[in-house]
DNA sequence: CTGCGCTTTGCACACGTGTGCAGACCAAGG
DNA sequence: CCTTGGTCTGCACACGTGTGCAAAGCGCAG
């Protein structure tokens, strides 16, 4: 209430100074935890603050401090069920915690996210989290070079002095085999996109390899974006032949495709799932619970995740020189109904 | 490449001035748009930053600037579809304008957001947009106070000093209205939450005005949160009776609550979509074109509404003293599969 | 050659904060 | 009374940048 200046612009430390008797000192070392100030002092300062509407000017603060402790968020694709699930569970954490988060949206993946990395480095973040896509190993040089600590979630680069945090997609992608195998399915396909991200292809490997060792191949499909429409697209096409003789098995390697290919397999391909054909995604996106789909799939871990990049950027704040390392969190089946009953099951207790 | 410096800190422009053998000054013209170097001392100037990567510190520039460049970006519910498109939208339009956003997590609607909004005026943020939650009538004050001006995104706040950008909430709810008793629909009911947010009472009154324009009076269901679980127990409590004489069009305020109530209402309690019951949704997110809903439903102008608020955040910029202002923004029926063919219809060309 | 005007340059101050250092103040013991 | 030790406090500098002001350099007309 108390608007001792014009209207328009913020109080400073030396005008709470000046309205408490105090040095500007005084009033700083009130605000800053484990100084020395008397009660009485302290007391004054803090009236004053209050009447005056004082806050600290956090530029100003990180000027000296050479911390800013802001934290810079990268990412593509933000509107994606998983994309924005991991984006708000890793910027209530930094909240939480104390930092403040900026949002670099790279937009369409692929674009240059270079060019956004390099303007977030003037405001001297004290860590950069890639949430997805993949930055170029100079801007990322960069950033090091500049003693910002660079997280990866999802996309591995070894030996390049990052950390990274990764779902174990190896581990998913031979699970959802073993779930098709022992569902009886004999022809499989895996369903993808035209990326070759890293943890695209590590669900396909390691599904295909599986099923390699059981002797059966796979059908690979890697077409268009990594959406809804694509995953449409991919069962349209493959899914063209009659019933009998068909694909009775996929792995779609999102969430987003799987839902997509369950919608053209049921409605426009006349396919009973699970009992023409069996499928699995992977995300868990909260679509993927609904119960239009009931999807079987697998859960990103992304509340582990978050913590575990939280413990990095903590970490990384008061040791920067400790060793850098990669964290394979597991991916947990979701048992749903999108997967045919196996054949063979325990005895029920 | 050149290091001149040890690891791990940011170059300055004195260490440039020094490198390129010219004052400091002449390092800061080079990087101000319209001051006045020579050409000669420009290039020394920007090779040396080149050789050094040098990198403006943009907290020291904001720092006598009195502006920041940043606008602090409120919202809860991040992770829902609607908030998520919105959020990519406005960090988008932000970055190409050459804004930085610092995105504010309100996590769980209904939390203090005033806590997070001091936090960001710490930061000395040029302008902050609030995507949706209310945030407290004093904070609001406050930002005012402090010269930062305020965009509310869906709430409208009259005679507070705020701008605020809104979608024709009522407009929609009218013409929902229209579409179900077009539709031959007679006995309506009105799906919502138990949140009373102005955009959603906007939407639910303009509905039962227009219905009982028409004689027609409307149940209405305000209960749980606004989600897809939300939705499905509406329609598994509504639609509790037998088909004959029960409910056959509904207004669901949201598509995730309409979603919800597709579903439960064909898989669990048996109802044939159109044909016995016709839904209309609200702000039609990505899922609601998925084909096995093709859910009728209003357009939100996202991409309108985050224009004008750009246009607002850079004429606050320039001359902050112009009179605030409401804009209100049409929404746009998107015609699919929910609604039943209206039995009256103009003939075709 | 001299004077004038324009461009370029460096000095010095400002922005708002944290903090080392020295001095002031105070209490207690000799 | 003096001395010692501890707690507070204020001065002054630092952080990295933008910019007003005056001086210097330069081209050109008189």
């Amino acid at each position: 209430m108390g608007q001792a200046r014009f209207r328009g612009s913020f109080v400073t430390a030396a005008e709470i100074a000046e309205h408490a008797g105090v040095s500007r000192s005084a009033v700083s070392r009130t605000f800053t935890p484990g100084a020395s100030v008397s009660s009485a002092v302290r007391a004054r300062v803090l009236e004053a603050a209050g009447v005056l509407g004082y806050r600290v000017n956090r530029l100003a603060q990180s000027l000296t401090n050479a911390r800013s402790n802001i934290v810079g968020l990268v990412g593509a694709d933000l509107q994606q069920p998983f994309h924005a699930e991991c984006l708000a569970t890793l910027s209530e954490a930094l909240l939480a915690d104390g930092f403040q988060c900026m949002l670099l949206n790279a937009a369409n993946a692929g674009r240059d996210m270079g060019a956004v990395i390099e303007r977030v480095l003037e405001y001297r973040v004290c860590a950069i989290v890639v949430m997805n896509g993949t930055p170029s190993s100079d801007i990322v040089k960069e950033c090091l070079g500049n003693g910002v600590p660079v997280i990866l979630v999802n996309k591995p680069m070894p030996g390049f002095g990052v950390d990274t945090v990764v779902t174990d997609h190896a581990g998913g992608g031979r699970a959802a085999a073993d779930q098709l195998l022992a569902a009886g399915c004999r022809r499989l396909v895996v369903v993808s996109s035209a990326a070759r991200t890293a943890s695209l292809v590590g669900r396909i490997d390691a599904f295909r390899e599986r099923a390699a060792e059981a002797g059966v191949s796979v059908r690979l499909w890697q077409e268009g974006p990594t959406d809804y429409a694509a995953g449409r697209e991919a069962a349209l096409s493959i899914l063209r032949d009659p019933v009998d003789g068909a694909v009775d098995g996929a792995f779609c390697v999102t969430d987003l495709l799987a839902l997509g290919f369950l919608d053209a397999a049921r409605l426009d391909r006349g396919r009973r799932v699970p009992d023409d054909l069996s499928v699995i995604g992977f995300d868990d996106i909260p679509q993927a619970a609904w119960n239009a789909y009931q999807l079987t799939t697998f859960r990103q871990p992304v509340q582990l995740l978050t913590d575990q990049v939280m413990q990095i950027i903590r970490q990384r704040g008061e040791t920067p020189e400790v060793a850098h390392a990669t964290f394979t969190l597991p991916a947990t089946l979701v048992l749903r109904k999108t997967v045919r009953a196996s054949a063979v099951r325990s005895a029920p207790p």
